[in-house]
RNA sequence: GAGGAUGUAGCUCAGUUGGUUAGAGCGCAAGUUUGUGGCACUUGAGGUCGUGGGUUCGAUUCCCAUCAUUCUCCCCA
């Protein structure tokens, strides 16, 4: 015999843990649909061609390769083999892979159907994803990403939208958040007026990390990175700033961070005669490691929990450029649906209509009553409610212990007398008020 | 990829300065005379102390290795 066990970093969900991730689900889902947006799902699985170089080097690793199935040793590159250069070798016993994001399937999917499509297409996609991640606190192997993204239109309008979407999900989840954005043309721009515009990935991943190190250690992190003292200065006086305008004096000489700033203006301008009930925050060190991000981008924190981002996102001029169709920009955003779980369960704000399902149980005393009762409760689901019918007749103890265990609200008696009465007694299980009456009444009882 | 922590009953954990029958709580099963639960009481089942090796008269305890889980860094949802 084996010990069972699970893959590291995976989770089984019982029943209470699936409610409660269905409740989030149906949430983000019904907010997505309120905003246009159309669903999507795509296999677990890709071909490794279409989710390799996407990521970066570091993204790369973290896919989960399918080993080839057949004599796959016998198909493998032979240099690679001998050479045990693992790297090498996975092209050719590999050829599938676990899908990492769902902006990726997506993109091929766009590309694959541009035909039957109209754009600007919007789609919300609800799935898992796998990374080959070490796993730690709210990070895991596989999670649930739910996705909306809107492809082939540049609209600002869409960044606003989205921020609309953030901002009503995490109200409805009553999460209280700060959304944060910012441009990576602004980056860039910064990257420009500090005249390292060739190192410029390096000084996004330094600066990302000031709520963490603080400047100094951001401004040791890019001293690292060979990024030369003239540079750090204006970085610095960069990471200072807390509005946008602060930048303007700033990318006087950098077009690409005028129109970020530009972007930026509209995107504030569309939501600023509208009622948010989060913070949205303009956040110059916001960078964003996907590499494929072009223009605005998002990051959302839960205020007070310590918990990684629980939502991000942004555009991409030409995500769909690799597979052939370039020139087509999109803009979409993600829920972290199993960190929101995290927090949701930190702040203890998950409902708690959540656990009640079965609306009352039946018992019965033998054989007869058992039968009769059996009836009854065939005519309680007819109407549309969950209901039990204990399996054994007999030790009452037994059956009432069921009801309470599996948090049953209403239990239902049929006796030999209620039988012959046409009737069942009900009893409330908090209350503990019985009274007999006939299932229609019991029906009209808990329809109300 | 680097570093730390932890593996004892189904679950959460005690414990043994190395000594013969390894404990608790919760959970589970049966019962406290068989038409009324959540409480209480009684009884019971359940552990090769992660795995392999070493030291020792003797290891669950000390040492080494290994596996697993977890946390931090990198990076990310």
């Amino acid at each position: 015999m084996q010990k069972p066990g699970l893959p590291e970093g995976t989770r089984d969900f019982g029943p209470e843990q699936a409610r409660k991730r269905a409740y989030i689900f149906d949430t983000i889902r019904t907010v997505f649909v309120k905003f246009g947006f159309q669903p999507l799902e795509t296999p677990a699985m890709e071909n490794l061609s279409t989710l390799t170089g996407k990521y970066g080097d570091e993204g790369d690793q973290l896919l989960f390769k399918i080993l080839n199935n057949g004599d796959y040793l016998q198909k493998a590159d032979p240099a690679a083999l001998t050479a045990k250069d693992s790297a090498r070798l996975v092209s050719s016993i590999s050829k599938r892979g676990l899908r990492y994001d769902l902006t990726v399937p997506f993109a091929r999917f766009v590309v694959m159907n541009r035909h039957a499509l109209t754009f600007p297409f919007k789609r919300y996609q609800i799935q898992p994803v796998w990374r080959a991640d070490r796993p730690q606190k709210g990070r895991y192997r596989e999670f649930f990403q739910c996705d909306a993204d809107v492809i082939g239109s540049d609209s600002l309008m869409y960044e606003a939208e989205l921020v609309q979407i953030y901002d009503e999900a995490f109200a409805q989840l009553q999460i209280p958040v700060t959304i944060k954005l910012n441009n990576r043309k602004v980056l860039y721009g910064i990257a420009e007026a500090a005249g390292i515009a060739d190192r410029f990935s390096d000084m996004t991943v330094a600066i990302d990390k000031l709520d963490k190190i603080g400047p100094e250690g951001v401004r040791r992190e890019l001293a690292e990175r060979g990024i030369p003292d003239a540079a750090l200065n204006t970085i610095e006086k960069v990471l200072a700033i807390s509005s946008p305008d602060e930048l303007r004096a700033i990318f006087s000489t950098s077009e690409t961070g005028q129109a970020g700033l530009a972007e930026l203006d509209q995107v504030f301008g569309f939501l600023e005669k509208t009622s948010l009930k989060n913070e949205v925050k303009f956040d110059v060190t916001l960078a964003r490691g996907l590499s494929y991000y072009t223009g605005c981008i998002f990051e959302v924190a839960a205020n007070g929990v310590k918990m990684g981002s629980i939502g991000g996102g942004g555009r991409y001029a030409d995500l769909t450029g690799v597979f052939g169709m370039p020139g087509l920009s999109g803009v979409g955003i993600s829920f972290g649906a199993d960190r929101i779980y995290d927090v949701l369960d930190e702040l203890d704000r998950f409902p708690e209509t959540l656990s009640e399902t079965v609306r009352v149980l039946f018992m019965a005393f033998d054989e007869a009553t058992h039968k009769y009762a059996f009836e009854c409760v065939t005519k309680v689901r007819a109407a549309g409610i969950p209901a039990e019918l204990y399996p054994e007749p007999g030790k009452l103890k037994k059956q009432f212990d069921y009801a309470a265990k599996c948090n049953i609200p209403v239990v239902a008696l049929a006796g030999d007398a209620e039988m012959q009465a046409g009737q069942v007694a009900v009893k409330d299980q908090k209350t503990g008020e019985q009274k007999n009456m006939t299932v229609e009444a019991l029906i009209s009882q808990l329809s109300a």
